[in-house]
DNA sequence: ATTCTCACCTGTTAGC
DNA sequence: TGCTAACAGGTGAGAA
């Protein structure tokens, strides 16, 4: 699924080419997946003049002032390709000025949202969500792990409105990482710790590009590497000791644990 | 207030 | 083999 690492490959690889281009057409196949329905029209004429994350939300910013919150959810993909035939599952095409590649929303499951922030409001007002994972200070850090002293690590890390951008592979990793059960209290735990795990876990994801266990493809439709480095999740055996890795649920997803390597 | 459950979708996999 | 049911997991809304 697209998390924090996924989500900052795609940010990055946006801004390095799509930049200050002029918007030329907007199509939109299903308006469902635009709030308010329709708002992406007024995007024709403008352009995306920054291109920013915050967790796993798109924020772009277009010359004109406007602000557009993205959120690939499950199975979104954003991608510029040349020569590309969409399938039905590309519910938007953006068309930018000098450049052969158009921009593609493609969304198997239809979860994602393109949602304009209302004049008055600022991204952090409309996005209900934590301090970014790679953003948080040792010390607001060490604030959170007192607050939510009773959680789960895993509870915890998934916790969009704690700290925004882990999702289920990044949990599972960093668990295994520290070598705990991710059913763990947070106070058991040295917040230094715990977040040097979360940083590393999610920083080698990053340089790998991302994780294409399923649908996330990068800005340039490659996919991601970190699918073949990870230890436990979606994982038969444990990548460190061969042990079986365990299926368990927790806060309400299928989650993997060695019981070798994590006590 | 906090925590849980469901709805949103469709492709893939498991099981009969 | 062919069908159906369960599953995949991010978020927001509503219920408990």
């Amino acid at each position: 699924m697209p998390e924090l690492p996924e989500v900052e490959t795609i940010v990055s690889g946006l801004n390095k080419t799509c930049l200050c281009r002029k918007i030329k057409k907007v199509r939109v196949s299903c308006p469902a997946l635009a709030s308010p329905r329709g708002g992406l029209s007024a995007l024709a004429g403008d352009s995306f003049v920054s291109i920013s994350r915050h967790g796993k939300y798109i924020k772009i910013t277009t010359r004109r002032g406007a602000r557009l919150v993205v959120h690939l959810r499950m199975t979104g993909q954003l991608f510029l390709a040349e020569n590309y035939q969409p399938d039905k599952h590309v519910h938007i095409i953006l068309e930018l000025a000098n450049m052969a590649a158009k921009m593609y929303y493609r969304d198997i499951r239809k979860f994602g949202r393109w949602q304009i922030v209302p004049p008055r409001k600022n991204f952090a007002d409309y996005i209900n969500a934590g301090t970014d994972a790679l953003a948080v200070t040792p010390r607001e850090f060490r604030a959170l792990c007192r607050r939510y002293a009773d959680k789960a690590l895993k509870v915890f890390l998934l916790d969009q409105t704690i700290l925004a951008g882990v999702g289920n592979i990044y949990a599972d990793e960093t668990a295994f990482y520290l070598g705990v059960d991710p059913h763990t209290p947070v106070n058991r735990l040295a917040p230094e710790k715990l977040l040097k795990a979360v940083t590393a876990v999610l920083r080698l994801g990053i340089k790998n590009k991302g994780a294409s266990v399923s649908d996330y493809i990068t800005s340039t439709g490659a996919r991601g590497n970190f699918q073949n480095l990870l230890n436990v999740y979606k994982q038969k055996n444990c990548r460190r000791c061969g042990t079986p890795i365990r299926r368990v649920k927790l806060a309400g997803r299928t989650t993997h644990i060695c019981p070798k390597c994590q006590k």
